[in-house]
DNA sequence: CGTTGCGGTGGAAGCGGTTCCACGAAATAG
DNA sequence: CTATTTCGTGGAACCGCTTCCACCGCAACG
């Protein structure tokens, strides 16, 4: 009758188990040696007493860091306001939090050695993890920060934007689109190459003409590149992008140049964001999986080896990829 | 040239001041009485060994919770991808983390009274932060529990939609609408009233006809409510609304039905989100700064005195609320 | 002049884990 | 059958801060 504390501690578990905290803490961690005896005692004992270790005083005992750092390259200050950003944030949050860790949001401008040194030299970073960075600009980060960094894109965890773009030019290609352009990313960001590469991939099976133009994120950007799409290639009938926002833009430019969406061109996003379902017609694009990437990208940080690495992008029609180009 | 320790702590502070680090302690966290002489010291101390108090640490002496939790009420799995919730987590998350505090986000059902009780008992929840509940549920919260809960809307921090929305009916009626329609909230979300407010504000000052219809804040709605606003109210005019999904609904239903805007009826929302940007005709809508409302809740529940209230709400004019609907 | 009261103080005991280290027993080697 | 590892173990220090408590000197009190 004397186990029933509030909430048990790693002491009432040894206690219960007839061994040491050493050797509890020992069983409940997997570091160090144990018996199979002990073994067996600690976790039963930790089960019945249904044991919670106190992520904070882990944290401490720990000596390591204390904040994962979440770190976005970008020029835009309000670029921490970007869906992107803000869901990544609460999946890490709310999965770190179960550790003791907090997260902490940080923006860097392009060139920002400077900060990533101060980050290396703050002891109560655990973890970095970047968004929207190069591997040239890893690589070149001090070796006592990059063990301790992962990224999303860049070769890290990431979406496979590949598979999900190259489901949605297929099935443009399908549906009996023959001149399909493409909006691709920024070219400095690493994770504009995916996307490329499956266009890459389309050309070559299907013989099409190669039509590319760099975009960012932003609906203005999605108008401005669809316009030049239209004056440099007037034949196209469809415009794929690698963002809901930027798909947005090409559909405002269209719908502006009277050409008809998807009976002249069709459109295709990527994201899957709330954009797409908003606008008309209704945007085909593929989903991303924000929150897996992010939890999956401050595991590989923290050093879990079990971090996945490349998640599925699934198509999603709506009406902007509808029937044939042949309206004529 | 012993004080030079990578990060100082208490103890290298209470060294060089000459006094134990029960007495920095009583100093820095202004509990507790301390000399003026003894105080000077520690502070300046403090200062030239550029002392950052380790967050965990504290949390651990402290005894108190170690993470914030956010908890949203509402029936729909997916309400956590919401942009509304992961801004307020993210802004939550990057403040809470400098003081050593987790953030965890939990949906509610409407009646969870078992899930409050859990949360009651549970000694590791620093704070509690309600958004979407209704002063009702709050009060009946068990008082450990209550003492240490804030809430956005509600009474808690909230945005000052009443002005924000109060000024885009107004500039409805100065344009000439003068049959205005309002999509307010759902009926048991405490949040709905201050928008009805503004409405019946307008109805008192300006003689107009009421026009309600209740909705969510989903776009879906938006499409139902307009319908029926049309049906019940053909003349109509304008459709203001409380959210900027529900909004584009609204722009989606009335371009179904071949209505113009904002030439026959004007729209706004409200939120300024990305959506406003994004649709065609853009949306008049008004701010949310979410992320201050969230931060202050956060301050409010952690019992920090000067947690402001209501955030201010400006209005942002596209296209959606243009001319004066004197169109024919 | 001997209480009492009180502001200020430092020692020390936590908070709840992790980990170093010394130590005894069992297993292997010589 | 000793000498040497090896393995598992518990005691105790430690992470960095907060706070209880005993204690001291000093002013105000009777």
């Amino acid at each position: 009758m004397q186990g029933m504390t509030a909430n048990p501690g790693l002491i009432d578990v040894a206690r219960r188990a007839g061994v040491s905290t050493a050797t509890a803490s020992r069983v409940l961690s997997g570091r160090g040696p144990s018996s199979p005896a002990s073994r067996d005692a600690v976790r039963r004992a930790a089960a019945e007493l249904g044991y919670v270790p106190h992520p904070v005083a882990r944290r401490l005992a720990h000596r390591s860091g204390t904040r994962i750092v979440f770190a976005v390259r970008d020029e835009r200050p309000d670029i921490l306001r970007d869906p992107f950003v803000t869901r990544a944030a609460a999946a890490m949050a709310a999965t770190t939090e179960a550790e003791g860790l907090g997260t902490a949001l940080l923006r860097l401008p392009l060139h920002a050695a400077a900060e990533l040194d101060r980050l290396a030299a703050d002891r109560s970073v655990a973890a970095l993890v970047l968004a929207g960075h190069d591997r040239a600009l890893i690589d070149r980060l001090p070796a006592a920060l990059r063990s301790r960094t992962a990224t999303i894109g860049a070769g890290g965890s990431d979406v496979d934007s590949a598979a999900g773009i190259g489901a949605l030019l297929h099935h443009l290609h399908r549906t009996g689109r023959r001149q399909i352009a493409l909006i691709a990313g920024p070219r400095w960001l690493a994770a504009s190459r995916a996307p490329l590469a499956a266009y890459a991939n389309l050309v070559r099976e299907t013989g099409s003409p190669t039509r590319i133009v760099h975009g960012d994120f932003t609906i203005a950007r999605g108008r401005a590149a669809a316009r030049e799409i239209l004056r440099r290639w007037p034949g196209t009938d469809a415009i794929a992008t690698v963002s809901d926002a930027t798909a947005v833009g090409v559909l405002q430019a269209l719908s502006a140049a009277g050409i008809r969406v998807p009976d002249d061109v069709a459109v295709t996003g990527f994201d899957d964001s709330p954009l797409a379902e908003a606008v008309h017609p209704g945007l085909s694009t593929a989903t991303h999986p924000v929150e897996l990437i992010a939890v999956s990208a401050v595991r590989a940080a923290l050093g879990e080896p079990s971090a996945g690495r490349l998640f599925p992008s699934h198509p999603v029609f709506r009406g902007s990829c509808g029937g044939p180009a042949a309206a004529a």
